[in-house]
DNA sequence: TGTACATCAGTGAACGCGCGTTCACTGATGTAC
DNA sequence: TGTACATCAGTGAACGCGCGTTCACTGATGTAC
C-alpha cells in the first residue's frame, strides 16, 4: 500500500503497471484484485493515505516548535529543497493535480472527499475570521505552493530552481503569517 | 496542430491516441509520420504553439485596456471561469504541469525552453528592479495562479469553485498589482 | 492429539484491447522536355 | 500542348508491446470434531 502510494506520486498515475507494483513486493499481479477492485480504487486509497501520512507528519514536526509559529513550519517545509526533489515522497495533490481531473467521476469524488479532509485539518492555523475563509485561504496557499514546486520540479537548473522556492518561500510566509 | 495542442491539453499527454486525434481531422493515422518524427516531438510543438497562442491573446487584451493596468488584466483572464471550464482552451502548463517531469530530458528540455521564452515576454509587467527579479516573479504569480486553477479544476461544487478564484483573483491582485 | 475440511492469499498463464510505429502502396500534383 | 516521370501527402493493414483483468489452481493456515 504504502509502495503503491510512492509508485503513483513519483511515475503518475498512469506511470506505473501493477504487475511491476506487486513485484517490488515480491508479489504475482495475479494476487492483486484480492486486495483491490481495481487500479481506480487503488489510487484512491493511496492518495488518502498518502495524505493523511503528510498530515501526520506536518503534525510531527509542528508540535516541536514555538507555538505560533505552525504555519511558519508548514510552509518551509512544503518548499524545502528535499519537497521538491522527492515527489514520490511528497504531497500527492502537487503530484498528480493535473490528472485527477481526468478521473471518472466517482474516483475524483472520493478524491475530494479527502482532500477536503486534510484542508479541515490545517485550516486552522491559516488566517481569517471565520472557518469559511480560513478554508479559502488554506486551499489558497496551498494550491500556489503546489504549483510553484511543479515550476521547480521542472526547472533544470538546480540553482534557478532553489531560487524559486526561496522566493516563494518569501512570499508565502509574509503573506499568510503576518 | 491546433487540434493537437486542445487534445493534449483537454485529455492529457497521454489522453490522446494518434489515430483518434488524426481522425478528428478526416485522416487516416498512418500519414502522421509524415509531419512529426514521434508523439512526444508533437507534443513539444503542441506546447509551444499553445504558449505562443494564448501570449498573443494577453497582449490583445492588454492592448484595448489602459496603460498601467495590464498585470490586472491579465490576472483576471486567467482565473475567469471560462478559463477554468475550458483546459484545452487554455494555459498548457497549467494543464499538464504534473506529467512534464517524467518526460525524458530532450523533451523536457525544449519545453523549458518554450517556456522561459512565454515567461520572458510576460515579465516587464511584473515588479521588480532588476530583470532576474521581475522573472522570478512572474514564475511565483504564473506558478500560483495555475496551481488555484487546478485546485479549482478539480472542485465539483461550482459555488465553491467560484469562490476560489474570486478569492485567488484579489489575493494576486493586491500581491502584484501594488 | 489427530484428521478432514474450509478459507483465502498468492501463482502464473492467458485473454483482449489500446496504441505507437512501420511499411508497401495509391493517387494527385508539379516539373522537365 | 502533351507525355513521362518524380515527389510526397495520405491510406490502411500489420506488427509488437504493455498492461488491466480473469481464472483455474496451489498450498499454507485455522477450525470443527
Amino acid at each position: 500500500m504504502r509502495t503503491a502510494s510512492r509508485q503513483f506520486r513519483g511515475h503518475g498515475a498512469n506511470g506505473i503497471a501493477i504487475a511491476d507494483l506487486m513485484s517490488q513486493l515480491h508479489l504475482t499481479h495475479g494476487g492483486f484484485y484480492r486486495h483491490f477492485g481495481s487500479k481506480d480504487q487503488l489510487l484512491v486509497e493511496a492518495v488518502t493515505k498518502a495524505l493523511e501520512e503528510i498530515r501526520a507528519r506536518f503534525m510531527d514536526e509542528v508540535k516541536k516548535g514555538l507555538p505560533g509559529s505552525e504555519l511558519r513550519i508548514i510552509i518551509e517545509r512544503y518548499l524545502s529543497p528535499e519537497h521538491c526533489a522527492n515527489p514520490a515522497e511528497g504531497c500527492p495533490i502537487a503530484a498528480l493535480s493535473t490528472e485527477i481531473p481526468r478521473y471518472p467521476r466517482a474516483v475524483r469524488a472520493k478524491i475530494e472527499r479527502a482532500v477536503r479532509e486534510h484542508l479541515k485539518g490545517i485550516a486552522r492555523f491559516l488566517p481569517g475570521a471565520t472557518e469559511r475563509e480560513r478554508r479559502l485561504n488554506c486551499i489558497l496557499l496551498f494550491s500556489g505552493m503546489a504549483g510553484v514546486l511543479n515550476a521547480a520540479r521542472l526547472t533544470t537548473d538546480p540553482e534557478q530552481r532553489n531560487a524559486i522556492l526561496q522566493r516563494a518561500k518569501e512570499f508565502y510566509t509574509s503573506a499568510f503569517c503576518g
